[in-house]
RNA sequence: GGGAUCUUAGCUCAGCUGGGAGAGCACCUGCCUUACAAGCAGGGGGUCACAGGUUCGAGCCCUGUAGGUCCCACCA
């Protein structure tokens, strides 16, 4: 490999090279490993449908990061890829692409329809992959798997089997939720519920035999009068008592229904009578169950009015509603229209607004089997980071709903029940039975829907292990570790992976749920389609490198929160790697034809051990933020230590070495070893969020090794902790801040060096400061730099800096001004004297000597020392001034 | 109607179990100093929404208020 590093890090050559040779060794494969200890995520399957878009790169991101680190710490780390059928937004691309060609889906018929779609899948199903693959995710390519691929339908139908058999599936006549454009039934996860404006239509019911009189009723809904069946008050309405059990004549449609009295009825809401339409709404179907109410549906699967209506038939819902308000206008019967807003139900693929229907569906029976998922969540078997999303989780489980899981749609996976074609009864099983139980015939038809796409979903940390088979993998993999996903769709699919895992293998599919939001755009707003506001994450790796895209969907970002995404922020991740690449290609540059090794103990000076010390403590850190799941805090940590300490600090004390390396090659090798050891820790740490750069870098810099994905992370270790050097490194630090700092405020040209004087009466920092001070002359800006205990030899009027432990000197005698110097002092002395009035405050209080810990209390009597003595120093300093 | 969450520098956001307010970008001043101008050095800028409370001590905990965002929900 060429050591000739470019100047500016370019990500396009090199991230596709190495993620090739990254498969090509099979760093991603898993295989079991009983001397290791398995770490496991499944992957939320993207659609097929799906390109990849910000929030899956956010997803993939987490979860490489995740599962790139266990793999470092030696875990045997399995990253499960795969896509999901989407059974109801495929079947719509296909139809909608069949029908550009002029070919009418039902002409065409089921099976040729699903050919047809499964050759779409082989077509566009891998695009998504190819995109992921671009992100650098190392996910384990050999076990990618398909919802509808043979294990998983296997899976499928061995479950509902299951359930069918313990009599948690059943068949029954219920009222659903019902798309009129993609013409199936819904689940109630699959309706969202948005505030329409619309109207209250007030309409008044004759009451029979009662002339004259009538009963108002307000509606949202008037069209659904024509099968309206009861007409219900509160029982104990004082308004309506006389009339209960007395019949109104329902308008229009001239029929006579009753007057009934049902707890469902609020009195303070509309005009305290509501009409009942039992097949059209589901509250209403409530009642009308108690009631023994007709149920009339009156309306075709594509919501126009059915022969029930009557004269309205054949209208769509909404033509028939203005043509009922004009009719009952007409007539006398409409009372007013208020305006109105209220949630309308829609189908969260189509935004059709939903139509409540009494169908035929299969539905699970979910009390029973929600029980263990919430259990582990109160057990702590399970936990959600954040924990914030405990309550949603619960919410839902704890007022679930009957699933229902039939889908009157081509794709997916069918229904494993046959019915007799003789007698109509049907049989759940893996295929048809010879005879009919009930009746002796011995053909069979297969039930024609199939499966809500969940339903295979929710199976996918097992099946994707090979359950039901009790195979080698899913006895070592499984339970997975971690599951990553967006707060939108712990409804859909966490909850029933949860529920799933307990009712099939006994246990919770995964320990821990990290939640993460939304990416959003600029302005905080969802990036959609409609709106165009979509920023294509492949853009941006093609622009900035994969790398910056990753730093930039974990910084600054906590657990669970939503993100803008904007290009700044990609242009200072990109920045970032640009750092890190230019610091080692000055490492390389200077290590060229050289052999570094692993110097004396003597050889180290305040600074290498300093630095040492800091990525020591840096791993420990990073390695608790991670556990922790605070990515963001993790990542920000390495990135301040590789640009603040090691670039700006360290290489720049380490500068003068190397460039002394002919008359001292020991001292040289010394600096390059430390540079190229606290380097490799540090793109250790960093690999997890941008492993390219990283990669790339590590193997010029340690060519001795394999790979830096596959090397070992960073353990705290004792030797490496060297509290005297930091010591001596921060008071450095403050010397040399205060150097600069005075420069720049007198304007002194970077031109100009100055000597600089550094009195202190702290031995051991004089002497740390001796061993250090050639190496930091260029960082001061010093001709040269004299360490002394005493002030002897340094004019009066010397621009002093006071630090602690120490007072700074420069002599530049023409550029003081007096005034100036001395207004500066003054302001400095101010300043310490508040501090101390503050710390002397603190430790004066009782209550706080007595409450506080011990070590906060030490902490503000070392500050008092450290301010007392500065002070101390100022005053002196003063008073030399004013002489 | 219930719940969650947010309000911190001009902008976008961090701030772990309560112990002297941070980052990036933007802005101002100097620098092409042989790793990096995608850079270096220095600087300005915050009553942590508001009002109470708990505490020796509150951006952080509790209560309330205001505003924003989101989720759930069968008021027709």
């Amino acid at each position: 490999m060429s050591k000739n590093l470019e100047k500016t890090y370019n990500p396009k050559e090199i991230e596709d090279k190495l993620y090739k040779k990254w498969c090509e060794e099979k760093y991603f494969h898993a295989e079991v490993d009983r001397d290791k200890k398995p770490f496991t995520i499944v992957m939320p399957p993207p659609n097929i449908t799906g390109k990849l878009h910000m929030g899956h790169a956010l997803d993939e991101t987490l979860q490489d990061i995740l599962i790139r680190y266990k793999r470092m710490q030696g875990y045997n780390a399995l990253w499960i890829p795969g896509t999901d059928h989407a059974a109801i937004s495929t079947e719509v691309k296909v139809t909608n692409q069949l029908k550009e060609e002029g070919i009418d889906k039902k002409e065409l018929g089921r099976e040729k329809f699903l050919e047809r779609t499964w050759e779409w899948k082989e077509e566009y199903g891998g695009t998504i992959n190819e995109q992921l693959k671009k992100l650098g995710v190392s996910c384990d390519w050999d076990r990618e798997r398909f919802t509808m691929d043979e294990g998983c339908s296997k899976a499928v139908e061995e479950v509902f089997i299951k359930l069918y058999e313990e009599g948690y599936i059943y068949k029954g006549s219920r009222i659903i939720n019902w798309c009129p454009v993609c013409k199936t039934s819904l689940s109630d996860a699959e309706v969202e519920h948005e505030d329409q404006e619309g109207h209250f239509w007030h309409i008044k019911y004759p009451i029979v035999g009662e002339k004259d009189r009538f009963l108002e009723i307000a509606t949202t809904r008037p069209e659904t009068m024509l099968g309206d069946t009861a007409i219900a008050v509160h029982p104990d309405d004082d308004r309506y008592r006389d009339i209960v059990g007395k019949n109104v004549l329902l308008p229009l449609v001239n029929k006579e229904i009753p007057i009934i009295a049902d707890y469902y009825v609020d009195k303070e809401f509309g005009t305290g009578a509501v009409k009942i339409t039992p097949a059209h709404d589901p509250n209403d179907f409530e009642v009308g169950k108690r009631h023994n109410l007709e149920e009339i549906n009156i309306m075709n699967d594509d919501a126009t009015i059915n022969e029930k209506g009557g004269k309205y038939a054949g209208m769509d819902r909404y033509e028939a509603r203005k043509a009922i308000v004009e009719d009952l206008e007409k007539e006398g019967y409409l009372v007013k229209i208020v305006p109105h807003s209220h949630a309308v139900g829609t189908h969260d693929r189509c935004g059709t607004t939903v139509e409540p229907l009494i169908k035929q569906q299969w539905f699970v029976k979910m009390e029973e089997l929600a029980k263990p998922a919430i259990d582990a969540l109160k057990k702590g078997d399970l936990k959600f980071v954040p924990e914030r999303f405990d309550k949603i989780y619960l919410h839902w489980l704890e007022n679930i709903r009957d699933w229902c899981i039939s889908r009157q749609i081509w794709w997916g996976h069918r229904i494993p029940a046959y019915y007799c074609t003789e007698c109509g009864e049907f049989v759940v099983g893996h295929e048809a039975p010879e005879k009919c139980p009930h009746c002796g015939n011995t053909e069979f038809t297969q039930d024609e829907d199939t499966l809500d796409t969940w339903f295979s979903s929710a199976l996918w940390p097992f099946s994707t292990l090979g359950w039901p088979e009790k195979t080698e993998d899913l006895d070592y993999f499984y339970p997975t570790d971690v599951l990553v996903t967006g707060y939108d769709i712990i409804f859909f699919w966490v909850i029933r992976m949860v529920f799933s895992g307990f009712a099939h293998t006994g246990e919770t599919p995964f320990h821990t749920v990290f939640i993460h939001g939304l990416v959003r755009d600029s302005q905080g707003r969802k990036m959609s389609k409609s709106l165009g506001n979509g920023i294509d994450p492949l853009e941006i790796i093609d622009q900035y490198g994969a790398d910056a895209l990753r730093l930039t969907l974990v910084t600054g970002n906590a657990p669970g929160n939503d993100m803008r995404f904007y290009l700044e922020k990609v242009e200072a991740s990109r920045n970032f790697a640009n750092k890190a690449w230019n610091a080692s290609r000055f490492i390389m540059m200077n290590m060229e034809d050289k052999t570094i090794t692993e110097p004396e103990d003597f050889m180290l000076r305040p600074a290498d051990r300093w630095i040492l010390s800091k990525v020591n403590t840096l791993a420990k850190d990073v390695t608790e933020n991670m556990d922790n799941f605070d990515l963001g805090i993790a990542v920000q940590k390495v990135y301040d230590f590789i640009w603040d300490e090691f670039c700006d600090w360290y290489i720049e004390v380490a500068k003068y070495r190397i460039y002394h390396a002919e008359e001292d090659s020991e001292g040289a090798n010394c600096a390059l070893w430390i540079l190229k050891t606290v380097l490799g820790n540090a793109l250790k740490l960093l690999h997890p969020y941008m492993p390219f750069v990283t990669e790339e870098i590590y193997s010029v810099l340690m060519p001795e090794e394999e790979s830096l994905m596959m090397s070992s992370w960073p353990v705290y270790k004792d030797e490496w902790n060297f509290p005297q050097a930091e010591y001596l490194m921060e008071h450095w630090k403050a010397v040399t801040k205060g150097i600069r700092n005075i420069r720049a405020e007198m304007n002194v040209a970077p031109s100009r060096k100055s000597k600089v004087y550094i009195i202190s009466e702290d031995q051991a920092l004089c002497t740390g400061f001796n061993l250090m001070k050639e190496a930091c002359k260029p960082l001061v800006l010093a001709s040269d730099i004299i360490i002394s205990h005493k002030k002897d030899g340094i004019a009066d009027d010397a621009v002093s800096i006071v630090v602690p432990d120490a007072t700074v000197y420069l002599p530049m005698e023409d550029l003081v001004d007096f005034e100036a110097e001395l207004a500066r002092l003054t302001k400095e002395k101010e300043r310490l004297v508040k501090e101390i009035a503050r710390a002397t405050g603190m430790l004066k209080n009782e209550k706080f000597l007595s409450k506080a810990p011990e070590a906060k209390v030490e902490e503000e009597k070392e500050k008092l020392e450290k301010y007392t003595q500065m002070l101390a120093q100022v005053e002196e300093r003063l008073a030399g001034m004013n002489k």
